[in-house]
DNA sequence: GTGAAAGCGCTAACAG
DNA sequence: CTGTTAGCGCTTTCAC
């Protein structure tokens, strides 16, 4: 009975007339718009109580022209596919989004590629859209912007009109890098991931901020930029320690495991004879022999406040456009 | 102009006006359906993409009652969070709904709150659904059958009467089993996860059958269940080394990161005094020193067949009832 | 405080 | 082969 009940799809009609009211009236007692008498509201609440009564999104939808879906857009490239940041934020969104009554769709780009994006705008099939890594020059963002659909990026940009969520990359990698030095290390060097995402490049700056911070120089030969893959990760760290380097930071996670067989192949021993630190502290480098220093954020939180960004924004509430979460050095003995 | 044009919202009744013919008739160039003559046909279809119109899919999900949305749930149990598996599979999803004009809406739900994906059914937001973790006694499974909203599973049951796509763990893990029994692995133990978990059981039953194939006994003292948490693994991991086993096989990869964990501070060095295997080869495996040995699928097949059952589902298409994807076996050093 | 009626954009009989 | 007419379930003026 359970069964016939919910797929009845009871009606607003269907109350109106069992309760002797107008559509309108039930449809204001649900919506808490427009005056409508104490006692009516009740009356119907508790009949919808009752008879399990759940409203049409869709019907709402057409009606409002709005969708309560906003788009989730999660990274297709093939070495971007198991990093778990994008899966901790979406965690973050759907949990924050649900909260509000609101649905996630998902879908998939890739640096070239945002054919999955405009079949979600085109078809109206979201209200906003969270961009998860902007990039330098973005596709998605300029569709998004000539389309005039309102989104949040988890990033960084110049632009100050683009509602932004992010720890900041630039002082966590400058703190790392400063922290580094003053412990001793004499020679850092940096391997990091492609350019073109704003993030790798933050990272980057935040590297040459530390030195500066310390009042030391960079040496060229000791950053490795654009290391997209374990073979261009591998002639960076290659060419890094034949610079006599003694502690290498990674820009993330992926790059470190690359780093890491690197270096077993080398037989170099972590942390006797290099040192390494990378970012975001997954399981990869939580459960490492030796563990590894990294910089630890609370990702599922940047993916709340973003979903809570895009929502407010979609429904005219005021939001502050750039929005940082804290982030955490956790030095391990990969750094000792 | 461009920004307007999209803004612009144009339907099928301006375009109706504009050609001089029905509603009708436009709705049938698009769709296809009905008859219709084929330089009138031409003549909406060109109009069409010269004015750039795109169908408001809440209209035509309103009037079709389909959402032309499926869903995705996702477990939001902490120790699942970072697991590539997931994020691998709703790549896939992803792709070939996309290819079939389907669209992916995520929620999330843990072993006993389903509220997420309550609200999802109940606000008619998707057409069918997609379980990615079922479990022994899921309330999920229980909750979509009761609300006769189709569905597929990632995973094994027992009752033919639902959809689902797997790679066959148990024959997997027998097999994984029996070759380490047969390269003269005398002892070997199992550290398995949540036995509420399908794939857990499944991979145990493997584990069971591989001895028995090779007319072995298992020692009860060799097998440590529903270690869900590191603690609970570091107890397994010393009770088989006091049983002096010789290779341990771990049924995920976060089990296997946390045994190696373990090993580690028993100063155990892996392949020379203990071997390990594990299951999926993810990145932390994979980049591991030494390589671990593991059974590795293509995810994201998973994924692409199972969102291909679900649409061909709903849309009353044949479909098999249990579909298998291949998984390969990795041999690495950690088991030499 | 409540109701009647129009309409969101599309589909689907039913006629012609 | 094409057009007319009703809806899908809800919101929203505009009267009363």
């Amino acid at each position: 009975m359970n069964k016939e009940d919910e797929l009845k799809n009871i009606t607003i009609s269907d109350i109106a007339q069992e309760l002797g009211i107008s559509k309108t009236t039930v449809s204001r007692a649900i919506s808490g718009k427009g005056r409508i008498g104490e006692d009516t509201r009740n009356r119907v609440l508790g009949y919808i109580e009752k008879c399990d009564y759940s409203p049409n999104f869709i019907a709402k939808s057409l009606a409002q022209s709005k969708t309560f879906n906003i788009a989730v857009i999660l990274p297709a490239d093939s070495n971007l596919i198991e990093t778990p940041f994008f899966q901790s934020c979406l965690m973050g969104i759907c949990e924050i989004t649900a909260s509000m009554d609101y649905d996630v769709v998902v879908a998939t780009t890739t640096e070239d590629d945002i054919t999955q994006l405009k079949r979600i705008i085109k078809n109206h099939k979201v209200d906003g859209v969270v961009l998860t890594r902007p990039l330098m020059n973005d596709i998605a963002i300029n569709y998004l912007k000539s389309t005039g659909t309102p989104f949040v990026i988890i990033g960084s940009m110049e632009n100050p009109e683009i509602i932004q969520i992010d720890s900041n990359h630039v002082t966590a990698c400058s703190d790392l890098t400063a922290l580094l030095l003053m412990s001793g290390n004499s020679s850092i060097g940096l391997v990091a991931g492609n350019l073109n995402h704003i993030v790798n490049q933050n990272r980057y700056e935040g590297f040459l901020d530390g030195f500066k911070k310390m009042n030391r120089q960079v040496n060229p030969g000791m950053v490795c930029l654009n290391c997209t893959n374990a073979i261009l990760v591998r002639q960076g760290v290659t060419q890094l320690i034949k610079n006599n380097v003694d502690c290498i930071i990674c820009t993330d996670d992926l790059i470190c495991s690359q780093t890491i067989t690197a270096l077993d192949e080398m037989k170099l021993r972590i942390p006797e004879e290099i040192k390494i630190a990378s970012f975001y502290n997954s399981m990869f480098l939580e459960h490492h022999h030796p563990p590894i220093t990294a910089l630890n954020v609370n990702v599922k939180e940047i993916g709340i406040k973003a979903g809570k960004q895009i929502i407010d924004f979609i429904n005219g509430n005021e939001i502050q456009t750039k929005a940082y979460v804290n982030y955490e050095l956790i030095m391990k003995e990969s750094t000792k």
